[in-house]
DNA sequence: AATGAATGAGTCTTCATTCAT
DNA sequence: GATGAATGAAGACTCATTCAT
């Protein structure tokens, strides 16, 4: 599983062999197909592990803080470390798994609802008054993997913790105001509008 | 190309092959190869004129407007009414492009970066004391991508200009603020919160 | 070996491997190589098994009988007793050694050669003027072996001892004459032909 | 076609691989994928084709004989001077055919079929009084095929056209008696039973 | 300019067999 | 003596691409 993580984020899913899974797990073919039942199940595991991984590293982060605005930041820090710290799995979870067919990219919704109804919960603590559109946690979680997504492709998985002001604002902002957002996210005042 | 559009829409990019194009488009495979290099650049020609067909379309609607914010509505209604009048290209232009290598996704995110860039002079109109994070308009544009994405794969495409008012509060609200996007969207109060 | 049985004859020889034969008699790989050098050696031991079991009981059948007429009938009617209480033995020996290679071929050529040269005793009743065609014998055996075959194919092994009268008059009346092979076989006239 | 009833003659069909296949007939593999779906349809159009070859060359040979015995002997004499000539065709239809599968089995059991059916008519001349099992063309048949099949295995195609008289007596006795056998065989009186 | 027959490298997958435990 | 994980050779089949006509 662990070769099979840098060979799928190196090669990308669609241009890895069962040869290049198997050369790199220093395995024979027999053995990877008592494993998987193909190059497709494989990815899938694969992705299953790691964003198990990952989701876990936010929960144990997250979950001492007290308010739902300092869990999502701990949570949003740790993802970002995570993905600074493993750049092979984050590239996975975020990009390969989407060109894995229909059945892989069925995995990665389910996994974006997930993220999208933890953030739903900072709905309880909006002002009465306040309206937000159903969609806006999709939004925002898919937007977040999108820049993600980005950084990682180019390479420059090292700037992405530095994301973290910006990117918590833009999670929080919406149900906190900004000056609610910028408290929790504990940043400065960020740079006037060019 | 037409045919194209619509092979690549039903079979998706990687399964579709070759001769799927030429005995769609009643050719012949020598032809095929005189218009193209092969399949990944036919993918990408087709992206690009599906996408300038919708960006014309687009700027021809919301052109006349003469604010920022009601150009914004009338090309996403616009968007909303492509979608559901020319699924095939939808598809190909928010899905399948994704799996087409590395220059597809390159095109693609080209052409979200210059969506975004357009977004991006809404910022012009914010009271001076606001400030944005640097990436919402990717995040914007990336969101409503995925949302009609996932409408798409679900067969669902008739009901997406349904999404108007939703989407017009998610792209408006963060420059004009709710009501301020509520008015220009010309929307109702919104359901309250669950 | 019993194991084997049921699984060569459901599946057919060159569909079924090892880990087939294996499954189906709750043994391990090794303990099936410890038994049998290969798939092919295990078909021929499970074929010469099949055999002698038919034969062991034809022989029973027939012995007490005086004449070889009679033999020729009580085996003849526990052949297809045999046939209709164990199809998957019957399948083996009539059907699945065909398809075993060159090794279970030959095999099988022996057992239908044995087969003719007891049906080939009959000559000694001949009236002397009678001239039989050299290889009628063979041609017999293997008749009779192709309508049980294609009986078993059909999955109509019930319907095999039915065919007692008809097959006794085809092996018997070359020796006897058609009156003559009527009263061996016990049976009433024929319908006429149509 | 004629590269694959060498091939498949010689290996044997379970045996022959397509790349045998290919190369033999010097071709490649695309183009054997367009001709036939795959190893098993090769085979059935090459026994297809062998077949009728056979068949139109008898149905030539014996049409113009008058009467029923003579047609049989012509087209007798035929097929074996056919099987000596062509003995990898011989092969194929006798006995490559049946290790080719289901599908493979079921148009071999066809033409058998076909050739008993034709034996049949001879009932026709019988004298009224003669009853015959109603399996008797079948029980023929297939006895001639597989004597054919055995000389073949042995490699003794040669010495097939010298089976005329025996198998001419085989096939018509029933039918014509011995003597009318041997008159329309045209042979003189056998050797003696030993 | 158009055609489509031919190519063959490259993939996935199966399965008989071995051998360390 | 029994086990079954590991092996990897071998096979069927696909399909992007070429090029003679």
């Amino acid at each position: 599983m662990a070769a099979a993580v840098e060979v799928f984020a190196e090669k990308g899913y669609p241009a890895t062999t069962v040869d290049d899974l198997v050369a790199a797990a220093r395995t024979s073919v027999g053995s990877f197909y008592a494993f998987f039942n193909g190059k497709e199940e494989c990815l899938i595991a694969v992705y299953r592990q790691v964003v198990d991984d990952a989701k876990a590293a936010m929960t144990v982060a997250a979950e001492p803080a007290p308010t739902w605005p300092e869990q999502v930041c701990l949570g949003l820090r740790e993802l970002l470390d995570w993905v600074k710290a493993e750049p092979a799995s984050a590239k996975i979870a975020l990009v390969e798994i989407q060109t894995g067919g229909p059945t892989a990219l069925a995995r990665y919704e389910e996994k974006m609802t997930d993220a999208a109804e933890f953030l739903r919960r900072g709905r309880a603590l909006l002002e009465s008054s306040r309206r937000l559109p159903d969609s806006l946690e999709q939004t925002i979680v898919n937007g977040v993997a999108w820049l993600l997504h980005r950084r990682l492709g180019a390479g420059e998985e090292d700037s992405v913790p530095a994301l973290f002001e910006e990117l918590g604002m833009l999670i929080l902002e919406p149900y906190l105001g900004e000056s609610g957002a910028r408290e929790a996210v504990g940043g400065r005042v960020l740079a006037p509008n060019r």
